[in-house]
DNA sequence: AACTTTGCTATTTTT
DNA sequence: TAGCAAAGTT
């Protein structure tokens, strides 16, 4: 019974749930569900699904679910399983590139592709764009090939191709000339990078009327998570499957499907890769969905949600909606104001440490920070206090060197053109193959355009040779393993592609080579868990009746898994440890207890963003996720000075802090509500001169290790001396010598300029100049005997 | 081909 | 500062 579905839902999810999908005229009807933080929103995404099908208004081949993460797809799927009775493999839910890629290995053909395409990952498609610039001639430093990456990728995402761009100046069309060679290359080696997936299939669907037309009857309900985080490209890929894209109504006239997209416009975090939160109000326009608020929040508490509402309330333009709770006021949310980066850092070891002694589990805690290079210090703080941590981000298995030099030998043997996968282990292991002779291939490859694979056999001499040689060994590895299974070749590879050995005779190869082996254990799995075709086109339902629908091979299929799903980037659960990452990696999650940590002018919102067209807007969404984190007890925390790229800086606290309600907020350094403009002593308003908080980095600096190395977890390990001598020396050096009317950190006032923080300081006498960070005016040098600057006491 | 030195850069990240 | 990538040395 159906009810059941529904028994646990509020009213508000259970509206959404079960929204018509069909109108008064019989017509689809399409809905969009604004869904705030920790207001269920996958809950009522697979339930919506389970009721669809639970109520026979479709069958499960019907159902087309696009997520952004595998993560989100797979969780999905498992809520599925557990509320039906059905197998949702052979479903249509999985990643917009999951399903791109599912779409084009089925009709690679009507999308001009080899049935053996490889995709590329952002590391092959920069390494294809460099060997293309140098076959090219092209100065790289005139066209920098990461910002040739960018270009492409951003010109897909708005859906255009090279030829299809306005060339303002003589950069642009030399950029747009790039792109289309870039097209050009990938389509002779057989390969599509991320964007290219997305645009191929929309091409696909776009030219291709029976394709076109069979998808769209099929997917009769198209439902999207995390809506606001779409592309341009995704959204004209859902326009056009779902008949909304006005082109003529397809030609059984069964019209159009109904969509049911999941989304908050307070969480739009991800612009900078060309994510829009307009399609939001297109879609309402061009869809014209029912609307269904979701509000009532389940995860946080009052004080820490009134936090959130006021904050988010400083941004236009906002669809609204206002998060409320059952669970009472609870805690203030406490703020901390640091004199450094040293005192955040042991501030919160002290913090964490009374947490976990009152019974909070370390997994319960996360600290949070708005960018990479702040995890630095925490961790030093962290693991001399001997408390067990994991950092998120970093490396993912599928992108280890190692790993990614597998794969291409199994890349190779699927497909020899890839021209990328050949470079990148063509003298890897070393085997005497050297400049010249990857010249000779590059030089050959070009007069008869041609793959670097193919032409070696056109060379002779010395290059010829030792080319020869490679090509033999791929072709006695694809040979040899033709009838091997998947894990069986895995294995066959790695062993006589000379990768272990070459690994176990390195110093530090030992985990490379452990690395290897679970390579062997992930091709396993693969076959085991995922029936190999989760990801590509050979899980097809039963009596599907999908035109030119292909079985791919397992090998094809577990190469696609690996570039599509680069393994697990986040902490795994079991170990209690607290947790650390950076604001972005923390959407989505939740815990007890949440550090936001570095909440400084410059730092959060980061400097960067100022000048971005709607920056700060994004900055404060992302201090709002950071903000919906916590569920029970929330910190926030800045300091008066920070070591950044190399250099001591003193920043503002973040203005975030002053859109706080201050009835929810309770100040742990009590004059650091004022700090800002000096209240209490002299403006150091904790007490601290510069040269104390230089006295107190170097003393922390000295008595302990810290381990910089690459793995995730860092237990009490062999560690590396941080802090030598000789950078103490260095920074000794760096104090200003002069007499100084002002301190560093002192705030200060100018008739013109305003409000400010003195940030350096240099020359003498009639020299002497201090540097100003101005409220108002940003940086400025003022020559002391002339400024007419105050100290603001 | 392995090693060292220099040079550059420094939000956020998934696929 | 430090981390990586490319260029230079043995």
């Amino acid at each position: 019974m159906y009810t059941d579905l529904l028994a646990n839902l509020n009213p508000e999810q259970g509206e959404a749930v079960t929204l018509p999908p069909v109108n008064e005229h019989g017509q689809a009807q399409s809905a969009l569900i604004l869904a705030g933080a920790g207001s269920g929103k996958t809950r009522v995404l697979t339930t919506r699904i389970a009721w669809l099908i639970q109520t026979g208004q479709v069958s499960p081949i019907g159902v087309l679910a696009v997520t952004f993460t595998n993560k989100a797809a797979k969780e999905m799927m498992v809520r599925l399983s557990a509320m039906l009775p059905i197998n949702t493999r052979g479903m249509w839910i999985g990643t917009f590139h999951g399903l791109c890629n599912r779409l084009l290995r089925a009709h690679h053909k009507e999308a001009g592709l080899p049935s053996t395409f490889q995709i590329l990952d952002t590391q092959d498609q920069l390494s294809a764009i460099k060997r293309l610039l140098k076959g090219l001639k092209v100065d790289d430093e005139k066209y920098p090939p990461k910002q040739l990456q960018y270009f492409i990728a951003h010109a897909k995402e708005r859906g255009q191709r090279a030829r299809e761009l306005a060339v303002g100046d003589d950069f642009q069309a030399k950029m747009a000339q790039l792109y289309e060679a870039y097209d050009a290359q990938c389509q002779r080696e057989g390969v599509v990078d991320f964007a290219e997936l997305l645009l191929r299939s929309y091409e696909l669907l776009k030219h291709n009327e029976a394709i076109r037309t069979h998808y769209q009857e099929r997917f009769r309900h198209i439902l999207i998570d995390e809506f606001q985080d779409t592309n341009a490209l995704q959204y004209a890929w859902l326009k056009l499957l779902s008949g909304h894209d006005g082109s003529p109504v397809n030609v059984s006239g069964a019209g159009t499907s109904a969509v049911f997209a999941v989304g908050d416009d307070d969480q739009s975090i991800y612009a900078f890769r060309g994510a829009d939160v307009e399609n939001m109000r297109l879609y309402e326009k061009q869809f014209h969905p029912l609307m269904v608020k979701l509000e009532q929040n389940y995860r946080s508490h009052g004080h820490i949600l009134d936090t959130a509402n006021h904050l988010i309330a400083n941004n236009s333009e906002r669809l609204g909606k206002n998060l409320r709770t059952d669970a009472g006021h609870g805690e203030l949310v406490r703020i901390y104001d640091a004199p450094s980066d040293h005192a955040e850092a042991a501030w919160l070891i002290e913090e964490i440490k009374a947490l976990v002694s009152s019974g909070i589990k370390r997994t319960e805690i996360a600290l949070l920070y708005r960018s990479n290079a702040q995890s630095r210090i925490i961790e030093h703080a962290l693991f001399s206090a001997a408390i067990p941590y994991r950092v998120y981000g970093g490396l993912r298995f599928f992108e280890r060197a190692e790993i990614k030099h597998a794969l291409a030998y199994l890349r190779l043997l699927e497909n020899p053109n890839d021209d990328t996968s050949f470079s990148r282990v063509v003298n890897f292991p070393t085997r005497g193959i050297g400049a010249r002779s990857i010249e000779a291939v590059q030089d050959a490859a070009r007069a008869q355009q041609c793959s670097l694979y193919l032409a070696c056999s056109t060379l002779d001499g010395k290059a010829g040779s030792a080319l020869g040689g490679f090509v033999r060994l791929v072709d006695h590895m694809r040979e040899a393993t033709r009838h091997n299974t998947l894990p069986e070749t895995v294995e066959f590879v790695i062993q006589h592609s000379g990768l272990i050995q070459h690994y176990l005779s390195e110093r530090e190869g030992q985990d490379r080579v452990e690395n290897l082996q679970e390579l062997i254990n992930a091709a396993t799995a693969f076959i085991a868990e995922e029936g190999y075709g989760q990801d590509a086109a050979a899980a097809m339902l039963p009596g599907e009746n999908s035109p030119g629908a292909v079985e791919v091979s397992p090998l094809a299929a577990f190469l696609s898994h690996a570039s599509l799903e680069a393994g697990d980037n986040q902490a795994q659960a079991g170990q209690d440890a607290v947790q650390l990452m950076t604001v972005h990696s923390a959407k989505g999650l939740e815990f007890t207890s949440v550090f936001i940590t570095g909440l400084e002018e410059g730092l959060f919102p980061h400097e960067n963003s100022i000048n971005e067209l709607n920056g700060l807007e994004e900055e404060r969404r992302l201090m709002y996720v950071a903000i919906t984190r916590a569920k029970e007890r929330l910190y926030l925390s800045h300091t008066q000075s920070r070591m950044l790229h190399g250099q001591v800086r003193y920043n503002m606290p973040s203005r975030f802090l002053e859109e706080l309600p201050t009835d929810s907020l309770k100040w742990l350094t009590p004059k650091a509500k004022d700090a800002r403009w000096g209240g209490g002593n002299s403006g150091r308003s904790s007490g601290s001169t510069w040269q104390d908080v230089y006295t107190r980095q170097r003393e922390s600096e000295s008595n302990d290790f810290f381990d910089s190395g690459s793995e995730r977890e860092r237990p009490a390990k062999q560690l590396g001396r941080v802090g030598s001598a000789a950078t103490s020396v260095r920074r000794m050096a760096s104090p200003p010598r002069g007499n100084y009317p002002f301190t560093i950190g002192q705030n200060v006032f100018h008739t013109k300029f305003g409000e400010g923080r003195v940030t350096s300081l240099e020359g003498n006498d009639a020299d002497a100049r201090a540097q100003v960070n101005f409220k108002r005016h940003g940086v400025k040098w003022l020559q002391l005997s002339i400024a007419k600057l105050a100290a603001v006491d």
